[in-house]
DNA sequence: CCATCTTTGTGCACGCGTTCACAAAGACAT
DNA sequence: ATGTCTTTGTGAACGCGTGCACAAAGATGG
């Protein structure tokens, strides 16, 4: 649950919904554990609780690609992951840079998964020269004064982000002018780009946030103080404003960058 | 955007609905900037654009927060700061456990945005005795066996799991009984908690599949094969399904771990 | 004190996503 | 062949989230 899509409210790409395709991803991981315990065929109640979805959701998901299923009996296993996986682009190699090898560039340059769906680590790029040449996960740290030609020759369309918040924008320009559509940020900034390329980002940050909200509501309830009164009727009358922490963050490194 | 929420549909807590939820950090980052370069107003179309939305939609946002801005002129930032802090549980600390201390939870645990907003690391755990002991970040690696220990005595709350898929959801139960209630989860696998514990997971592999996704699809628009046809006509006589990669991942660590 | 101008706060409509509930489709046994 | 039983595929209803567009609020100047 880290994920945020960015512009384009709703593409609905091709007929199939953007949540949809948010979900398959989860559905091929849960056909390919079945895949290799041999099991052949699977019903959607089965599927759905495997990928901890609701099976209504999955059977209308999977309606989106076709009738792949047969009734009364269920789903075909190995070709639905075959259906899916070529729906999500992932029968062919996409190669991927990655930029920003700080603590975070270095463990997902080390990260299985990723060879294991298609995707290629082509390249590792640090501003640093000091890193430069460096052997990281079986790639040497190449300079980011290389990164178009990089990008241009192993025709990369994919790029990760893992610099710190400052460096990000400029990374991303410079990703998108080589000709990279596909960016997947780490970097706590928003990034603007143009038309066709698409930005997801993952920000552990607003992840703790999101959860420390549920956390305070649940602690909450359980004392008799309402939570939420005795909001309203503040006065506003000059700054009695706390000023939490000035000037400590607010342009803080991804994960421990560089 | 890796995040995925994950139970309750839409958990519409005490009034703040969950989209909204997840837009108070971008926009208090956007707010922290602005403080630090002293900026005493904003309007809530600078806000927007800073923050990356549109206007209307933040306005509605912050008025499920109470009325913050005054018309003609807009919102006192350093007040906006500490309301959207305070809404958000961010004037405590909040005390966080990381599990599983491989490439990706070293960099997390790392990571100088934690503290930053009142998330203090408690302690770090691994289930490898050979790391039992070594700093990590400033800290010791304790193991696995303390677990229930460290959260009773930390009075931990939120936990982050970044060990391999296989052993999550252990670590999860453990947690949870030890606790916990909110789980920022890195390992690619469901997980299954009981009601009144938060989960959000982060997941590298679905977010990648996602823009391979949109990247096929901007490819095959080019090309004058259409993608999305002759598809459903396929008579789906015995497995001709190619049977990607048999074997290969499904259990897989999540960014690479211990 | 009044007029003007800026910007908030929100009523309303629209569209996407979710869920229910059921008819249609097929397997399987007799 | 016919009937029964399981499970899919989907029409329809509902609810959340988004964005428009405008009235109300207040600042500011004369």
């Amino acid at each position: 649950m880290a994920t945020g899509r960015s512009h384009r409210p709703a593409a609905r790409s091709r007929g199939i919904p953007e949540a949809t395709v948010a979900r398959l991803p989860l559905y091929l991981r849960a056909l390919t554990a079945l895949s290799e315990r041999s099991v052949p065929t699977v019903s959607s109640e089965e599927l759905a609780t495997a990928a901890g979805v609701n099976s209504a959701k999955l059977r209308k998901d999977f309606s989106y690609l076709g009738s792949y299923g047969t009734r009364g009996v269920g789903y075909d296993v190995e070709y639905l992951v075959y259906q899916i996986s070529r729906e999500l682009g992932l029968t062919q190699d996409w190669p991927v840079v990655i930029v920003g090898i700080g603590n975070l560039g270095a463990a997902l340059a080390n990260y299985g998964g990723f060879a294991s769906r298609g995707f290629r680590v082509a390249a590792l790029i640090d501003a640093d020269p000091a890193l430069t040449g460096r052997m990281v996960a079986g790639l040497p740290v190449r300079h980011t004064d290389e990164l178009e030609e990089i990008v241009g020759d192993s025709q990369v369309s994919i790029g990760v982000i893992a610099t710190p918040a400052g460096a990000a924008q400029e990374v991303c320009d410079r990703l998108v002018g080589a000709g990279v559509t596909s960016i997947l940020n780490f970097a706590p900034t928003v990034l603007s780009v143009p038309d066709g390329v698409d930005v997801r980002k993952v920000d552990l940050s607003i992840e703790l946030q999101i959860l420390a909200f549920h956390e305070q509501r649940k602690a909450g309830e359980d004392l008799g103080a309402p939570v939420g009164t005795a909001r309203a009727a503040l006065p506003k009358t000059g700054p009695e404003t706390p000023a939490r922490r000035p000037g400590s963050d607010g342009d803080v490194p991804a994960v421990m960058p560089a």
